[in-house]
RNA sequence: GGCGGCAUGGCCAAGUGGCUAAGGCAACGGUCUGCAAAACCGUUAUUCCCCGGUUCGAAUCCGGGUGCCGCCUCCA
């Protein structure tokens, strides 16, 4: 079975080669450092995560790279705005994705150039499409010939004479043709400047990443990635002014993930509707973010709302509940081992159930990374190893502990991938209650002082004084749960 | 105006030519429980926006319609 992964260059899904057998070359747009990440860029970072996690789980030697955008006007803009240098800015808000995406799991690419590391090479760039007749000077800023390169537009599929036709394009003194973009652009006083060919100046948005690509990947490479909002103009440009300097094509997998949604509009600075990372931090764990996004296809729209963050919370209960009760029945997951046999038909309908969920898994993964149905396949396994669980009432065999172990193992293998399920269950729910208790200003010793009064009223089967008590924790959003071991209690956040 | 995408049960969401249309959430009934909760079992789409067509056979392909969204300016 090989991976198949839907390019948009070709508006298909493909069987994925990798240009070297059994080496994957990849690159994904990452942000330009001007402000907080919002539930967009999670999106992004998650998917080529999971994409990168994956290709690795498969075998693949990856060498993955996302830039930073630390040099363009909206960093400028925030720098004036704010008073404050456009580096320190930049600086500031790299170091904020960082906090953001770590919290989220995002495992840090191979290289993460910035582009202002990169500026000679830029240079180098540009010089050669002039050279090749592809740019022209005009002043001090350096432009890119769109109709010299008589592939642009086949990415976003659109042709020049559309392009003018219906949109108002600047009309920038210069440009020999409105869709002509920017490769070097002279700087104003006070702004970020390097010396250049043409003088005093910074580079455009585009070039970085044909520049950096190269460097790293060399000029034809696998997999590019980012948002669909990337596809045009950026990517289009990516290609032109690659293609057209180094004579050979670019990368040849195109990826671009759906945006996140509010009210089915797109999330947006514009709109205003927006909700950075941080902010989510305060309600959910990352993990539950985490689990929302991969909960749809990554081409696909997704609404980012309450109700659907409530959903993502408590799928994850449902995972870590398993993993606990697994882990108290066979006391922690050993060490990877060949499933024991049993003439049992409940054994091996389970048996089953784990002995295929690997290639279940990997089977929708391989179909353009279709994670929503890779965790149909995880929630599929929780519910047989509950089940199992609940059939037996008494003390479970060995052979039935080897299972269960074996089964919570490759459930957390599974996850793994996903970035999910990577913490211990003692760890999510401490961490659900500590956010619960201090979202609905709870205190925790009033709720355990209830709950050891209940705990004594239950002792002296005073059912009326339990219930009243129960009554009253339900009435602070505390449920709790009897268990012969004695009782535990959760917090019910408003949005369940 | 140009280009592209989407429409599946109460909600979310897989499935893109053929076994009983995954899975999650919610609801209801049951098992368990002092009663609950959690967990488990069962029930909830003869049907996949509408109308035509192709086919032995379509949610899946083609044509038309309706609705929603995105890109064409910075954007993950």
């Amino acid at each position: 079975m090989t991976i198949r992964i839907y390019n948009t260059m070709s508006g298909q899904k493909e069987a994925f080669e990798p240009l070297e057998p059994g080496r994957v070359h990849m690159y994904v747009c990452g942000i330009t450092a001007y402000d907080f990440c919002h539930v967009g860029h999670a999106r992004s970072a998650i998917v080529f995560d999971v994409i990168y996690r994956y290709l690795q789980y498969r075998g693949f030697e990856v060498v993955c790279v996302r830039n930073f955008t630390d040099v363009d006007d909206k960093i400028i803009k925030r720098g004036q705005e704010e008073g404050a240098n456009p580096q320190a800015i930049a600086e500031q808000y790299i170091e904020a994705f960082y906090e953001d995406m770590d919290q989220l799991g995002v495992v840090r690419p191979d290289y993460e150039p910035r582009a202002t590391q990169f500026i000679q090479e830029m240079i180098e760039l540009i010089e050669i499409l002039i050279e090749k007749g592809y740019a022209y000077q005009v002043d001090g800023d350096v432009y890119f010939a769109v109709e010299k390169f008589s592939g642009y537009g086949k990415l976003s599929k659109r042709k020049l004479d559309d392009m003018i036709a219906g949109a108002r394009v600047a009309v920038e003194a210069g440009k020999r043709h409105p869709m002509d973009f920017a490769l070097w652009k002279a700087s104003k006083p006070g702004e970020p400047a390097w010396p250049s060919p043409w003088g005093e100046g910074r580079p455009g948005w585009h070039i970085e990443c044909s520049a950096m690509s190269s460097k790293y990947l060399g000029s034809t490479f696998d997999i590019h990635g980012g948002g669909k909002d990337l596809i045009f103009p950026h990517h289009e440009n990516e290609i032109a002014q690659s293609e057209a300097a180094f004579g050979k094509s670019f990368a040849r997998y195109w990826v671009h993930n759906g945006f996140v949604n509010v009210n089915q509009e797109k999330m947006s600075k514009s709109l205003g509707n927006f909700f950075t990372i941080r902010e989510v931090y305060e309600r959910y764990q990352p993990e539950v973010l985490r689990l929302f996004l991969l909960s749809s296809h990554y081409r696909s729209p997704v609404d980012f709302s309450p109700e659907s963050m409530a959903e993502a919370e408590r799928g994850l209960e449902r995972f870590y509940h398993t993993i606990e009760q697994v882990s108290e029945l066979v006391g922690g997951l050993p060490r990877a081992e060949q499933l024991p046999t049993s003439k049992d038909p409940e054994f091996n309908s389970l048996r089953e159930k784990i002995d295929t969920i690997l290639t279940r898994f990997q089977d929708d993964m391989d179909d353009d990374f279709n994670t929503a149905a890779a965790l149909g396949q995880l929630f599929d396994l929780s519910r047989a190893l509950n089940r199992f669980q609940d059939n037996r009432p008494g003390k479970p065999t060995p052979e039935e502990k080897k299972l269960l172990a074996q089964g919570g193992l490759r459930l957390r293998e599974c996850a793994k991938v996903l970035g999910l399920l990577e913490r211990s269950p003692e760890e999510f729910f401490r961490e659900h209650r500590r956010m619960s208790l201090e979202m609905l200003d709870i205190d925790q010793e009033a709720v355990e002082g209830l709950i050891a009064e209940r705990a004594q009223a239950r002792k002296e089967k005073n059912w009326a004084r339990a219930d009243e008590i129960r009554n009253k924790l339900a009435e602070m959003s505390i449920v709790v749960e009897d268990k012969p071991e004695g009782t535990r209690w959760r917090v019910k956040t408003p949005s369940e």
